[in-house]
DNA sequence: ATAAACCTTAGAGTTAACACCAAGGTCAAG
DNA sequence: CTTGACCTTGGTGTTAACTCTAAGGTTTAT
């Protein structure tokens, strides 16, 4: 199969196929006379992971990690894929938290904050980024 | 006041005020005879609004927007104010959501793997990645 | 035979928010 | 008068995951 058909198979751009070929992520199984890119179900099955993966969070570095043990997983331990797993799940953990206090300070903001089409010269929002005791959060 | 006593008085680098004058947020009251950059208060107020601004999440092209209402307050309305506030809420919120599907996903995951020091041959995470069935969510 | 659709490489551009570097000028203290 | 701390400009590097461009070769359908 070539790129393209590939690429429409699963949704993806054609740029995106060589990239993570660039990036040791997807190698094409050969090329064809012209040079073009040869892709068999194997390869469509590992793209196919690479999308999975991408789709729960796993960065593509994660995810270069994961292949290499996928491909010779006798000679890992489950313990190694849990690993990279929950430092994931960490990340994303706190990632989660950072935002919620921005969510919070953003929500009691908003909330304060007439919204309406008067002058903003008392905005409860300006006031309080202005101020060294205005409440934002 | 010189550019390096009004970072250090803030906590941010020298490096970070030069890029925030140009990227028009913040612009010294003038230069010295020498070249340097001079600052006065009002500015180290200014610069604390920028600062109040990203600790509740605005990026700095919002901030940008909210100096611009800010110095012109009785040209502008609250409801602009609450506007640009409440458009990050929801960026915020969508994003929070799209990472609480990551953690769930990776959660069940490495909840279901046994971690365990065992060949990674049969490893439950490796396989619902596999899998057109496997249970990534 | 030619046009449309596909493929190739190499490289630049995108976004955010800085950090770092080089080469040089300035200022205060001892 | 010299050392060290500070300042200047202009430029490059960082991270992630692509996207786009240019200039050209190939295949397929009519």
């Amino acid at each position: 199969m070539k790129i393209g058909e590939l690429a429409k198979s699963l949704g993806v751009s054609t740029d995106t196929l060589r990239y993570y070929e660039q990036h040791k992520l997807l190698t094409p199984s050969g090329r064809s006379e012209a040079g073009y890119r040869m892709y068999t179900q194997q390869q469509r099955r590992q793209m196919q992971f690479i999308l999975r993966a991408k789709a729960v969070g796993f960065s593509l570095k994660d995810i270069q990690e994961l292949l290499q043990i996928q491909i010779e997983k006798h000679q890992h331990s489950c313990e190694e894929v849990k690993e990279i797993t929950l430092q994931k799940l960490h990340l994303v953990r706190a990632r989660i938290e950072e935002l919620q206090r921005f969510e919070q300070s953003l929500s009691k903001l908003a909330q304060r904050c007439c919204g309406g089409p008067e002058s903003a010269d008392f905005c409860s929002i300006l006031t309080a980024l202005e101020d060294v005791d205005g409440t934002c959060n």
